[in-house]
RNA sequence: CGGGGCGUAGCGCAGCCUGGUAGCGCACUUGGUUCGGGACCAAGGAGUCGCAGGUUCAAAUCCUGUCGCCCCGACCA
């Protein structure tokens, strides 16, 4: 404890004294990422960059299980495609980088743009056109549907305003895009591929999330329903961490992907699109870090556990590290999780206790400190991350070894335990006008530079589903109709609207988000 | 794009109001002590004070402009 009363942890300030500013620190301390000199832009380091590799290893297996293929299509998309679809047009054009010229000219030292494009194109924002444009080519017949197709790509919203994994100018991101022959069978399509992801949100990143279908105002741009995952973060606002649409037929007309039917009738194909982004790190983050920096759910963990050699004397180092190295090898060869387990032994020479927190901060599931004590008794002084710092108990090496998959499944679900019941505790059915606006009623500032104080979490509400009553609530606190829960526990059954009295097919979830 | 804050050593900051030639903590290097832990002592290295102008004998400090970052708004995965 230090000497106000508070202990001490690896991250200032915490998440109650200032939570914007903790999860840049979180960021900075675990190495996960930085900002680049491009504005906008930031840079995934190797820790960050492993987390991402492991949501897409796990994801890209889960979409080649349910019949997806990869392909990939052009960064730069042609003007005129964009404006094929008109909702889509709207959606996008306010945040659109786009090349004009294709070459550079040296011209008093600097280089300016010249060799003007015909038609000028524009970095994806998302690719709804362009994969059009080629699904018209490959589909003749309804023999060719279904068309089942995933993309790992990069793409470019010109935002205004951005944080690190959360709202960048570019990120990575997974675009998924099919093409039916019927409503019912891309319909169920978009609801398979949501399912996708609540399974993975749930069961790999220990996120819990409210599946559900967004109002007409958070709609994709040209779809006709829009469904998503909602988490709620560490400041109790909303995350959408995951998107799949219904896109009926607007880009199959948009984008002349038409077929023949068993009849011989020529009809526009039903599409879908769904896609998750490197936004799920800062979801990561926000659901599971503590005051002492990252915690790193174990199924998608860079490195399961981290081998910390105790040698103080020199006459110990050889020792310790060969037994050290034995163990590394013992451990690797167990498996979690479908792979096998992955284990670090950092012998960096660095102190002790400053290495042992370089790991606490980056979150890694296990820490083995291993020292000649330990050897001798055969036995590991091992940390978990989901414990104090401090909580440190001996293991028989044997039994470290033969229970390390079932020690980071207790983590894992430990995880998921705890951020669900954070998000039951902060979860509120509301009845009336005036206990929904006193629920999201901001506490008072102390400056007037300070964030924005947390505020109260997810209600329930009954909604009578007028857009304008949504815009209005949105306008009084910021708060918007997160998802209409597909779960009927949480939608509750038809009620009445509590803003205007009329009837209500049932709850929907109203929060601030990200 | 509007309002506010901040850019000083690798990181975190003080100094600025009241101009006088740069300091603290951590990290780093070396030597010693310690040895189940974010150690201690000593010595040392490291900064065109974001950038560009201006005022002045003299600018980190005052003025103007500019760039970047953060927070709050508008917009969004």
């Amino acid at each position: 404890m230090s000497q106000q009363g508070k202990p001490q942890t690896a991250i200032t300030p915490t998440r109650a004294d200032n939570y914007q500013d903790w999860y840049q620190e979180v960021i900075k301390a675990a190495d996960l990422a930085e900002n680049s000199d491009v504005r906008g832009c930031m840079v995934i380091k190797p820790w960050g960059y492993a987390l991402w590799e492991n949501i897409q290893r796990v994801l890209d297996g889960m979409f080649k299980e349910t019949g997806h293929v990869n392909a990939y299509f052009p960064l730069f998309i042609p003007v005129s495609f964009l404006e094929k679809e008109a909702a889509h047009v709207e959606g996008f054009a306010k945040e659109c980088a786009v090349v004009t010229h294709h070459r550079l000219e040296l011209r008093d030292g600097k280089l300016v743009p010249t060799g003007e494009l015909e038609e000028p194109l524009v970095v994806r924002p998302t690719s709804e056109t362009i994969i059009g444009a080629s699904f018209a080519k490959w589909v003749q017949s309804y023999r060719d549907l279904p068309l089942l197709i995933n993309q790992w790509a990069n793409v470019v919203r010109w935002e205004m305003r951005t944080r690190l994994f959360l709202r960048t100018a570019e990120f990575l991101w997974q675009e998924g895009h099919t093409a039916h022959a019927t409503q019912q069978q891309a319909v169920d399509e978009t609801m398979k591929m949501l399912g996708v992801y609540a399974e993975f949100a749930e069961n790999y990143m220990a996120m819990p999330v409210i599946q559900g279908e967004k109002t007409a105002g958070e709609r994709f741009p040209g779809a006709v329903s829009t469904y998503c995952i909602e988490a709620m973060m560490q400041d109790r606002k909303a995350l959408q961490a995951g998107t799949s649409h219904f896109l009926g037929q607007n880009f199959a007309k948009a984008s002349g992907i038409q077929f023949t039917d068993e009849n011989n009738q020529l009809s526009h194909a039903w599409t879908t699109s769904w896609g998750v982004s490197t936004r799920l790190v800062g979801g990561m983050i926000m659901s599971h870090a503590d005051d002492d920096g990252m915690i790193c759910p174990p199924r998608l963990a860079p490195q399961h556990a981290v081998i910390l050699p105790v040698a103080q004397k020199p006459e110990d180092r050889a020792r310790v590290l060969e037994y050290c190295r034995a163990l590394q090898k013992e451990l690797k060869a167990q498996w979690f999780a479908g792979a096998p387990v992955r284990v670090e032994l950092d012998d960096r020479d660095l102190g002790g206790g400053v290495k042992s927190w370089q790991w606490i901060k980056k979150g890694v599931p296990l820490r083995l400190e291993i020292g000649p004590r330990d050897i001798d008794k055969d036995s590991i002084f091992m940390g978990r991350r989901d414990k104090g710092p401090k909580e440190k108990t001996s293991i028989a090496r044997g039994e470290l070894v033969s229970t390390i998959a079932t020690l980071l499944q207790s983590i894992q679900d430990g995880l998921y335990q705890r951020a669900l019941a954070f998000r039951t505790e902060h979860t509120r059915e509301i009845n009336t006008k005036d206990d929904f606006y006193a629920f999201f009623a901001d506490p008072p500032k102390k400056k007037p530079n300070d964030p924005t104080p947390i505020h109260a979490g997810f209600a329930l509400a009954h909604f009578n589903g007028d857009p304008a009553l949504e815009a209005k609530i949105k306008d009084d606190l910021k708060v918007t109709v997160r998802c209409i829960p597909l779960d009927a526990k949480l939608g509750g059954g038809p009620g009445t609207c509590p803003f205007t009295g009329e009837p209500s097919k049932q709850r929907v979830v109203w929060a601030k988000s990200y």
